[in-house]
RNA sequence: GCCCCCAUCGUCUAGUGGCCUAGGACGCCGCCCUUUCAAGGCGGUAACGGGGAUUCGAACUCCCCUGGGGGCACCA
């Protein structure tokens, strides 16, 4: 396949989420394993909905994902001049007319016609109103707007890449507005210049655009452009209800899930799973690996639900694959968020390589650390685990042990491992530690304690040990 | 109401007429490892929606049913 030319185009009128993600990561795929281009175009013809400032966060994410798009991002807010020529030349060669109905006439004889059992959608009274009468409307000062006459019968099909060959018949679409009242044109109008003028050659989309395509084609072919793209619709992405996903099933903007500390290239790479699989058994993937493999053809048909907990896995993976100083590179924000200046940069890698086997996410391994980087008095040892350190076992005496330990043994990890010393007290290391966790730590399960006590440094974990020894009070 | 699309373990999927007593992964359960928690290792649980048809032979082809999703805007 020559000249792959493809487009990511969403409307600014909210984040960019999960399902948007993943067609702009469809078409990125599509486009670097077929070394073609990937282009962006923001589709703000509506402009009472398109911020600004959607706008710039979709381009960041977009960026923050690696989602890199070639040339400048097109505006269709600074090109409304020609879609307004197309429109006019529509009109002009009957293709489309002026309607005088107002938008909430057309909405309540939509209503009418559902209430009634009948189909809505225009019922094509201003179709043909002769010249006198469209002028006695425009001088009433009625708002006018632009129509698409779709054809009366016959048939429309297109050829999709992931779904075969589509096809609807054209009664069953109605006329449609092209240009509003209040003079902007619409999505399909906009749509089908773009492709044209920006040649795309690849139309790769959610499957709930599926539907529009034969009227995007129809004005295509009337503005007079031969041939047209290839379509490839992709399978939606579904929440737990299996409906179409949103805020309700959990986090879908992408800057939550940045936020909650997941890796652009883990995020990137559950999304390809989610419609798409390589034809090997390969899962946890580099995103280089899956352009050297990705094509449309193993695009599948349904809908795929998100799984969190899989993502998570996925994130898990992708961490456990970073060299240490990168993974530290990434968490680094967060740390220094949450602990600003008590943060020791040296301290926090040595972190980091512990906390990297066992994190799902970089939050993860920022929170782990905090016991590393709060003053010892401030340290909030959790309720449950101090539960557990009062319940272990001649706790007392484990304490008071591991002090004079700590306080007197040579500062290296090998020197702190306090299981020798537990087992000439007679105790098992597994009950008894949980305990020395909570005290250093604050919680009876988190970072290896020997290194942990090594980093945290001996003042501090005699100290911390001392203080849940006085909370503890005498053996009664 | 009308139109379109879809249908394999709970979830993501492999599978394109015999290699399928249906494979992998997440999750879940058990065991091992173990300095807590994880991670890791090993094992287990679990699916072709139903009915016809074609065929020597259907998860794979066709039809019907059922179920799900999407669309029918002066949103995109």
């Amino acid at each position: 396949m020559t000249d792959v030319r493809v487009r990511f185009s969403p409307a600014p009128t909210g984040f960019l989420h999960v399902g948007g993600a993943r067609t702009a990561l469809f078409n990125w795929l599509f486009a670097r394993h077929h070394g073609g281009e990937f282009l962006l175009r923001i589709e703000d013809t509506d402009v009472a909905r398109s911020r600004q400032e959607w706008v710039d966060g979709i381009q960041h994410t977009l960026e923050w994902l690696g989602l890199h798009w070639d040339g400048e991002p097109v505006l269709q807010s600074t090109r409304f001049d020609r879609y307004l020529e197309a429109a006019d030349h529509l009109v002009k060669a009957g293709r489309a007319y002026e309607c005088f109905c107002t938008e909430d006439e057309v909405k309540a004889r939509n209503e009418e016609a559902l209430a009634a059992g009948r189909t809505p959608g225009y019922d094509g009274r201003c179709r043909s109103l002769d010249p006198a009468r469209r002028a006695s409307l425009a001088a009433e000062g009625r708002p006018r707007s632009i129509r698409f006459r779709t054809p009366d019968s016959g048939t429309s099909g297109f050829d999709d890449m992931v779904r075969g060959p589509v096809s609807v018949e054209w009664p069953t679409i109605h006329d449609f507005v092209i240009v509003r009242s209040n003079g902007t044109p619409v999505f399909f109008l906009a749509n089908a210049v773009d492709d044209a003028d920006m040649e795309i050659s690849h139309v790769v989309r959610g499957e709930d655009l599926i539907d529009s395509t034969h009227r995007v084609l129809a004005l295509r072919e009337a503005l007079g452009h031969a041939g047209r793209p290839k379509y490839a619709h992709l399978p939606l992405l579904v929440g737990a209800d299996r409906g179409k996903l949103s805020k309700r099933h959990g986090a879908v903007a992408l800057e939550d899930f940045r936020d909650s500390g997941y890796l652009p290239h883990a995020l990137l790479n559950y999304l390809a799973l989610l419609g798409w699989a390589p034809d090997d058994d390969r899962e946890v993937m580099s995103i280089d690996e899956i352009v050297a493999v990705f094509d449309l053809d193993r695009v599948t048909h349904s809908p795929a639900f998100f799984d969190y907990q899989k993502l998570d896995w996925m994130n898990g993976e992708h961490i456990r694959r970073l060299q240490v100083h990168e993974l530290a590179a990434d968490v680094l924000p967060f740390a220094r968020e949450r602990y600003g200046e008590r943060l020791d940069v040296r301290v926090f890698e040595a972190a980091v390589g512990l906390a990297r086997e066992r994190a799902t996410t970089l939050v993860q391994i920022a929170d782990q650390a905090e016991f590393l980087f709060v003053a010892d008095g401030d340290l909030v040892v959790a309720d449950t685990s101090w539960d557990r350190l009062v319940a272990t076992e001649r706790v007392r005496e484990i304490l008071d042990a591991v002090i004079a330990h700590l306080e007197k043994c040579e500062w290296t990890v090998e020197a702190i491992d306090l299981r020798p010393l537990l087992e000439t007290l007679g105790l098992k290391a597994r009950k008894a530690l949980p305990a020395v966790y909570a005290a250093i730590e604050g919680s009876h399960a988190g970072l290896p304690l020997f290194d942990s006590i090594h980093l945290l440094g001996r003042g501090s974990a005699v100290a911390r040990l001392t203080a849940a020894r006085e909370r503890l009070g005498p053996d009664r």
